[in-house]
DNA sequence: GAAGCGCTCGAAAGCGCTTTCAATACAGTA
DNA sequence: TACTGTATTGAAAGCGCTTTCGAGCGCTTC
């Protein structure tokens, strides 16, 4: 194991029989220069039979200009999480950017702590995604974080909150909107709406959504209806076992997150429920796993795979002074999971 | 949005009025300084003051030290490889470390690039998840990424292949082996496996195990039965296919990664053939999608939380000359897919 | 009281690169 | 041929930090 140090730029350029700049500009392919020639040829050859590596850290600090972006999410684990940082990871990759990933399990303390932590490593931008504490107050931790390092000249893109830097939106309210709608079209009048903590935007998103939606087809829904859990699975079933005894059961229930309408639909199923004889059960997200339960899982289809290109894009957009805003939608998956309620 | 630069050490060195070093000794907690009271206290409150953040490429450059590892994975949206990021991650914050994950979509040639551009971060470690192609020739373009990286003082963890720095068993040997004892248990003798390309080692060591299981219960398996495909879905959906219409229909099939087998018992389904009433089917991982399906999969259980913290240790261990091993086991979930055969 | 030890602390030398700045080369024009 | 303008090149100054090296200080020890 020879420690042998790395081959450095000025290896190259004493190879190439050249002065460092002129290896660094050949290298580093600095706007329009093409050099004479000559000397080009030579440097490119010289650090392909040395096999230079640029020092990445060396080019930050010089060059003030990193190559990492850095991507915040809630839990990496989650498929939802997952899907994003898998587009970005490819998108980011072909602009030769590396992308670091922080995972923040939905503590907002974390997250902040995190923020700084990653600020020290000097990405180009920042995506947060998945992040969105609602505290609009004044002393929003994140807000703060966000907006001291857009104050040193960092990018920010957040999706599903708008006071930071650029933003995309995702299709929480629309998609659920569109949802409601479908729910009502099928005939369903009596709902839950079964959701995560209420603190996530992502959550009030949806759920504004969904209410909005139904309100244009006349429908109140009953604040007494709507169930703050965890975004998990396992809240699914236990929410599932509450509402198998209420006195007065919907006929349509809506996990605002796609785990949790799994968890409901198992739930359902295990207390000898009918899905969707006896109840529908909707999700949100279009996460793998909806399509493999049976039924499957009618849900709303949110373009990830966009969405973290999108990201990607507005990170390395060439002027972050001008916020930008992109939106998407999501769009209805009907499924096996809903269907016209029981006469 | 005033591009103020960022605080700098000498900034508070100045502010604390001492010397840059002191500061830095202060700041860096560089083993057993503690000042003499006085001066470290000054620092540690101007730092507070200013809000000064360390720049992380300035650190790895003057002390060679780089604090983020490199995850390579094949693809981060795939619940496996994102439950062991979610666990590197995780393992890493506590270390005060960042994660950069890149993810090679399978393709060895995005690899080995992929590879070379993480270098140039000078990670402290990669760890190499799922990697693993079996090309044992000399001209392993990934080994020789990774003897190179190792050569520069970098340190390689790897999941699933031995060829190449600290290396972690993560049980698929072991645990198909124990499938195989668990399925013939149940009263199996006719078998099919369907796996993913032949030239990923997961998918060696997988049939491996599981074929000398077999022979441990005196059963061969013909080799007619392995079925190569992709480690998806799709592909398990289409060898449900296949197998339904074959003359001689093995009462068990292992699907090698859960999303196959999933595919195979939706394959089955839809095609009437009742799962595990006619056939049984086994998959491998024990991801979550694993146990919301209907029939609930039975699976291999990896200790994935437990690799992926255990890989961190190893990438920060003191001692990267001397290679060390650790092996994990795989435990055999048994469930709803697979019961006796039919009669 | 001199020598020796174990600290803290400051000056300064880099880490490997980018990027001015000034110098030189070359082409094009008169 | 001389003269200007443009492209290419090299020397050198940092980027923000860590880390030797050595000076200085307060002790104990003989």
């Amino acid at each position: 194991m020879s420690r042998r140090a790395a081959v450095r730029l000025i290896d190259v350029a004493e190879h190439a029989g050249v002065s460092l700049a002129t290896a660094s500009r050949v290298l580093s392919s600095a706007g329009a220069y093409r050099g004479r020639g000559e000397a080009r040829e030579r440097v490119l050859a010289s650090a392909a039979e040395l096999g230079y590596e640029p020092n990445l850290h060396a080019r930050a600090l010089a060059g003030s200009q990193s190559s990492t972006i850095a991507l915040v999410v809630h839990d990496i684990r989650d498929a939802y999480f997952a899907l994003i940082a898998g587009a970005v990871v490819a998108a980011a990759e072909q602009h030769g950017m590396l992308v670091t990933i922080v995972s923040t399990y939905r503590d907002p303390q974390q997250e902040a702590r995190y923020l700084a932590l990653l600020r020290a490593q000097r990405p180009r931008a920042i995506i947060l995604a998945g992040s969105g504490f609602t505290n609009r107050s004044a002393a929003d931790p994140i807000r703060e974080e966000l907006q001291r390092y857009e104050g040193t000249g960092g990018v920010v893109v957040t999706l599903g909150r708008q006071d930071a830097g650029h933003s995309i939106i995702v299709g929480n309210q629309e998609g659920a909107r569109s949802l409601a709608h479908a729910m009502v079209d099928l005939g369903h009048r009596e709902f839950a709406v079964v959701t995560g903590p209420a603190k996530l935007m992502t959550v009030r998103d949806r759920l504004k959504g969904f209410r909005r939606g139904l309100e244009e087809c006349g429908i109140d829904l009953d604040p007494a209806a709507v169930i703050h859990g965890a975004a998990t699975r396992e809240s699914g079933g236990t929410v599932a076992a509450q509402l198998a005894e209420a006195k007065h059961r919907p006929t349509c229930v809506f996990g605002s997150f796609d785990v949790v309408a799994v968890g409901l639909v198992a739930g359902f199923q295990r207390l000898g429920i009918a899905v969707p004889g006896e109840i529908s059960v909707a999700g949100f997200g279009d996460v793998p796993v909806a399509s493999d339960i049976t039924p499957s899982l009618t849900t709303v289809r949110l373009p990830l795979e966009q969405v973290g290109q999108q990201a990607v894009e507005l990170a390395l957009s060439p002027d972050p002074a001008v916020r930008r805003s992109v939106a998407f939608e999501g769009v209805v998956m009907l499924r096996d999971s809903t269907a016209a309620p029981p006469a």
